[in-house]
RNA sequence: UGGGGCGUGGCCAAGCGGCAAGGCACGGGUCUUUGGAAUCCGCAUUCGUAGGUUCGAAUCCUACCGCCCCAGCCA
């Protein structure tokens, strides 16, 4: 999609739905304004990243503005350490929030004075029922609530309360404030919800400044006006809230139009779901602490920090959050659409190298002892620009042992005893002889290579279906890699009971292997690139875990297979 | 039995009364010194189901079915 289109061809709801506010001049002389509210209580993951990819985008074709705010209003649960890695994680991303970075807590105090307002005028109460009893006056889902005894409270009590209420003179729970709406309504959530609690709890920004807190339902859309946020953008299951959010709004107009940027309206999208893996932050917390996985940052999480430590690029992750789209309907995304954006995006960034994974000697028996030849290789294929580079071929080499089946089956077109098949780049060889221990393993093959086939100067006419990648002995340079594969076995562990979802864990979602030989030229890599290692796909050289002895990979994604699946 | 949502091919997703976009996946061909990439072709007579309105319905109406969310002083 060209640059500068978008704002107009983008077919989604959402944007169908800004096209046509704009159309109809309901956002008056403001700009599209989004923001991502995350809470600062744990670690962002790709579900995350639709949210946040989805607000910034909008704001960014619309020509509008994108705001990062952190929900920090339960100091109980929230810590800096999250507010510095969701900074981290969304600046990766690429969406950009400018100089407007804020906290909800940067507006305690024009809460507590909306708050005050909404006393005075009769719109909120101080009710000093228990949290049981709340609970017992809100009804069920089917039957209506019951009026709190406290509901008629007149304002100066209320006034009153709630002001000793800040100064701290009630411990936690004893009182709330409570919107007072209706305790019929069918929408639990307009029964008089609470908007402000008790709590005594030290705040990661504020301190102990305050005692009570606003409830997200009271705070956000309130938040939202104050920032003149046009486009509250939210996941479905708060589409209950609406209404309250509506509510909210409406009194900060009536009662606090000086302090308000704009009538704020929410809309609800479909989160994101993917499958063999989960995304909620309990099981995502249960891996991590029960070490199933290498931390918050392991690769194979799907949080941002995994993403990142594998090599994933952001530039595959927006990709991705184009092409799944936004509505309104559960879904789960296809782990290959992912996998394919990060092949996509790879495949023109990533120079090629061969790397043998699994390793099998060759002997070239008629080769000159001590010979070493070098070849010129392409890093990129179908681009020019991106160079050569010199490769050292010798008598002895390794190869993958997958590239040879003593007993082929028909359509294998590697190499097998007495068959032929071109090194990557060089020679085609023919396979002269096995070798195997006592147990039957195969050690070792010989093999002949034929002079006449050089690479780039072949005159021998010969035609072989297999190329395989090779690294020559004596100039391998040796590093750790680690394969990944999906967490999970299954397609929808999220489904699984939160009890025994970990039995579901895949046994071999990462295999490590320490020994790899790798071509010479590896040693000019620097961390944090990434490479397509010839036919095996596409591998990142861990910046924080690779030393100055020992270079670690990590498999970003493995390439498309079609052998492997003519196989099965 | 309350309220709010959602149902278009295996997975996403356009479509908004004029006769089913696109992507991924899948199947097949071409090309290829990566069984990669590229490229071409195929892939829903049908839109949860049943009725109705209409010359004409995925789109409008009715009923039914299925799935998701809501009873925190969490967000």
């Amino acid at each position: 999609m060209a640059e500068g289109n978008r704002a107009t061809a983008k077919t989604n709801f959402i944007y169908s739905m800004i096209r046509a506010d704009l159309n109809q001049g309901i956002l008056g002389e403001m700009p599209v304004h989004t923001r991502f509210p995350p809470e600062p209580n744990g670690y962002l993951h790709i579900g995350h990243a639709k949210a946040i990819l989805l607000n910034y985008f909008i704001a960014k074709d619309f020509k509008g503005k994108f705001n990062l705010r952190f929900d920090d209003t339960n100091p109980i649960k929230e810590e800096q350490e999250f507010v510095d890695s969701i900074i981290e994680d969304i600046r990766w991303l690429g969406a950009d929030w400018e100089e407007r970075l804020f906290f909800s807590s940067d507006y305690f105090e024009t809460k507590y004075q909306f708050a005050l307002r909404l006393i005075e005028t009769g719109y909120a109460y101080v009710c000093d029922l228990n949290p049981d009893k709340i609970r017992e006056y809100r009804g069920t889902l089917t039957e209506p609530g019951r009026d709190s005894p406290y509901r008629n409270r007149p304002a100066t009590e209320n006034l009153d309360l709630f002001e000793r209420m800040r100064k701290g003179e009630f411990p936690n729970g004893s009182r709330v404030l409570r919107a007072k709406i209706d305790m019929t309504s069918g929408n639990l959530n307009m029964r008089d919800p609470v908007i402000y609690r008790i709590l005594h709890a030290h705040h990661h920004r504020t301190g102990d400044k305050w005692c009570i807190y606003p409830m997200y339902d009271f705070d956000h859309p309130f938040s939202d006006t104050l920032e003149g946020i046009t486009h509250s953008l939210c996941s479905i299951e708060y589409s209950d809230h609406r209404p309250l959010y509506d509510w909210i709004v409406d009194r900060a107009l009536e009662l606090m139009p000086e302090a308000i940027k704009f009538r704020s309206r929410q809309t609800e999208f479909a989160r994101l779901s993917m499958n063999y893996t989960v995304m909620s932050k309990r099981k995502l917390r249960r891996l991590v602490e029960e070490k199933h996985v290498d931390g918050w940052d392991d690769p194979r999480l799907p949080t941002i920090a995994g993403l990142r430590r594998r090599g994933v690029t952001p530039e595959a992750i927006v990709d991705f959050q184009e092409r799944i789209g936004v509505s309104r309907a559960d879904s789960t995304a296809d782990l290959a659409l992912f996998e394919h954006c990060i092949r996509q995006d790879l495949e023109i960034k990533a120079p090629r190298i061969m790397a043998v994974i699994d390793p099998l000697k060759i002997v070239i028996t008629n080769w000159p002892v001590g010979k070493t030849e070098m070849f010129e290789m392409e890093n990129r294929p179908d681009d020019e620009k991106a160079g050569k580079r010199q490769v050292p071929f010798s008598g002895t080499l390794f190869i993958e042992r997958e590239d040879f089946m003593e007993e082929p089956p028909k359509k294998f077109f590697r190499l097998a005893p007495g068959r032929e098949v071109r090194l990557k780049g060089a020679y085609i060889i023919h396979c002269d002889k096995v070798f195997k221990d006592k147990l039957g393993n195969i050690t070792e093959l010989h093999c002949t290579y034929d002079p006449q086939t050089r690479s780039g100067s072949d005159t021998s006419g010969k035609k072989v279906k297999g190329v395989i990648h090779w690294v020559a002995v004596e100039h391998a340079v040796y590093a750790s890699v680690n394969l990944y594969d999906t967490l999970f076995s299954v397609e929808n562990p999220e489904e699984a009971e939160e009890g025994d979802f970990t039995t579901l864990i895949n046994p071999d979602s990462l295999r490590i292997c320490t020994n790899v030989p790798i071509e010479p030229s590896v040693r000019a890599a620097l961390p944090g690139s990434r490479f397509q290692f010839l036919r095996k796909g596409y591998f990142y050289l861990e910046p924080e875990r690779s030393t100055a002895e020992k270079m670690v990979f990590n498999r970003i994604v493995q390439l498309r297979d079609s052998w492997a699946k003519t196989q099965k």
